[in-house]
DNA sequence: AATAAAAACGAACGTTCGCTCGATTTATCC
DNA sequence: GGATAAATCGAGCGAACGTTCGTTTTTATT
């Protein structure tokens, strides 16, 4: 997976140029990296809105001003944070499945590559899980649908198996459903899994034992 | 299951009665349960700190000065919001398993409490599981101790199941925790099921089909 | 070394915030 | 129905907010 940090602010930064008044590319990765990394951390702990941009001056060791030169605004920057993640999972997501047929190893490989995901991008996952109602109207659709699109791969993969008979006849909506909340619990209560020493491959091996007594034969 | 508003609140104000500043019981029930119906319902569109209490004021009809004889500080107001949901919840759910010795049954009864709980109460479930994080230390660890709480109860009654060799040898742990992650994705996800006509009953009777599978022999 | 371009700076602006308090209205009691 | 208590009111306070902009510092080019 080309997971690069570097290649993603480089996206951004191109997405956004008109926005961003800073010339230099390697300078506007380098803070756009910085001001994205604290945002991120900031608003995971005390909430987006809470956070002021004194708060994030303060953390990045920016001023206000130059700050500006790379975010257009506060709700702007909301907007940016949010972009920034999705289109990659989705990418990734997506990608995982490539050249896999048998649904079985398909739902096992998107539940692993979903659960590494989170874990590699956990703040962002949280974050996004947390500020998306803060979200504009036209952004707010855009990730609700991201959001059900994730949950629609699940289904295509298990009306597949379910078709080919390699599952039950489940509900692969409501399948899908659940399955999609035990994987956010893995990122929104990293904290308790943490303290527990749960590994992410112990948590991905048993929530594909729960699914699979589920739905194999 | 006794869940009269009223005497929630009346709980409330003798809780509470030296920060609040009304005398008459029958005055202070009665726009408490303004203040907070309306707190919570603005908390759960736009946070609880993008709330002012001018928005609460509007909403609830009440003046600045009023609703200052009510709450005594906006953080307060977050603390009893908490407060106020949280042992009600405990409260019922061990209420519930009170007289029922079968493990199997006691976990059914459990998952259904829980979920018309949340069913009923949904904008304080919503409300909780979102502003966590805003609370003050003291506050922040009761509501986590709480969680865990509520966890242990599926703990126990899944150990006493394996002990008696009714449930599969599992992760005890492990288990609860996904479970409650499926419990909560109902209240956090309320539109989502919402949209798609899913009553408490079937997703009640599906986390139960999909545990069983797991667990029972 | 001189010049121009780019980036960073931070005080200041208007607005909104949580909160207070003296004035006013409403309810209660003899 | 007059007096006392209880509840409500909303203008006003200082602090903090997001944002701007004239200035200074750093970097790149000649």
């Amino acid at each position: 997976m080309d997971l690069s940090e570097e290649d993603m602010y480089r996206d951004l930064f191109v997405q956004n140029r008109e926005e961003i008044q800073i010339k230099k590319e390697k300078t506007a990765i380098k803070n756009l990296a910085l001001i994205f990394d604290a945002a991120l951390f900031i608003s995971n702990e005390k909430g987006f809105s809470s956070m002021s941009l004194r708060d994030l001056s303060a953390k990045t060791g920016l001023s206000m001003g130059a700050m500006y030169s790379y975010i257009s605004s506060k709700d702007k920057l909301l907007d940016m944070m949010h972009q920034y993640g999705r289109s990659m999972v989705l990418k990734v997501l997506i990608e995982s499945l490539d050249g896999i047929d048998d649904p079985k190893k398909q739902l096992e490989t998107t539940i692993q590559t979903h659960l590494y995901l989170s874990e590699f991008m956990q703040p962002w996952f949280y974050f996004s899980y947390m500020e998306t109602k803060n979200l504009h109207k036209d952004l707010h659709k855009k990730a609700i649908e991201s959001e059900l699109f994730t949950e629609q791969i699940f289904v295509d993969i298990m009306e597949k198996g379910i078709s080919k008979q390699i599952f039950h006849r489940v509900d692969a909506r409501l399948t899908a459903s659940l399955l999609k909340a035990m994987l956010q619990d893995w990122y929104l209560k990293r904290w308790k899994y943490k303290d527990r020493g749960v590994k992410v491959e112990e948590y991905s091996d048993f929530v594909i034992d729960i699914l699979s007594s589920y739905l194999y034969f």
